[in-house]
DNA sequence: GTTTGTACTGACAAATTTGTCAGTACAAAG
DNA sequence: CTTTGTACTGACAAATTTGTCAGTACAAAC
């Protein structure tokens, strides 16, 4: 990603990456884009990612004001994310990058 | 960044990103999208990147059909770059992606 | 004849991100 | 009373990206 996460970039497209950079963070939206999901469930629909990153990543989205977290009171905990309001203007542009990758997909196995 | 780059994701989105992924690739091609530069005055243009990455980012954005590199026969060397016609398609997603990434800024900024 | 500038490479260190592994609390199931 | 499942943390290792530094070739300026 373009600069560390910990600084803010003043340029509005290391800020827009900032967000949704992370090894995941796409496919997580992706998944949520259809509508709220638990913590284990999420993790089981994503092959490949680990707990930790999972939870990292999630709470960096929430933490981006992104995700909300819900949790209910009980034991074992049951915790849902979803797409907050101010999530939901993302997902427009993620189409739109979306678009141009399959669009790239497409040209580089072309060149193969 | 999604992937390690020398792998291409499948993800349309992570295909993307490892395009603009990049700490300063995306600003050489807002500088770029002005009209075709040389190397030193990219990095004099781009304060604090250094040549070792500029060329590096280059390399990159070439490789991908992003850019084109002309070079002169003189000596001293004589490179040009610029955005290539698959390379325009680009630029419209990345103004997207900046336009978001304003709001964003403003919405931390209040936030704060 | 030393310095300057161009565009670039190679080797390596530092920083950052990602992955691995063990451990927490508590209840229900067996 | 041991195991299973939930959501999560901490410490650390591995991988990846970024940055630093020296060095290349050649001509023109000084």
């Amino acid at each position: 990603m373009a600069v560390s996460k910990k600084e803010m970039s003043q340029c509005p497209i290391d800020a827009m990456l900032s967000v949704i950079d992370g090894r995941w963070k796409g496919t997580i939206l992706w998944r949520l884009s259809d509508g709220p999901m638990r913590t284990g469930e999420l993790r089981r629909s994503i092959p490949g990612i680990t707990e930790r990153m999972l939870i990292r990543h999630l709470q960096e989205l929430v933490q981006d004001g992104i995700l909300i977290r819900r949790q209910e009171a009980a034991v074992p905990p049951c915790v849902r994310y979803s797409i907050s309001k101010y999530g939901m203007t993302l997902v427009p542009v993620l189409e739109i990058i979306c678009t141009w990758g399959r669009k790239h997909l497409q040209h580089v196995n072309r060149a193969m």
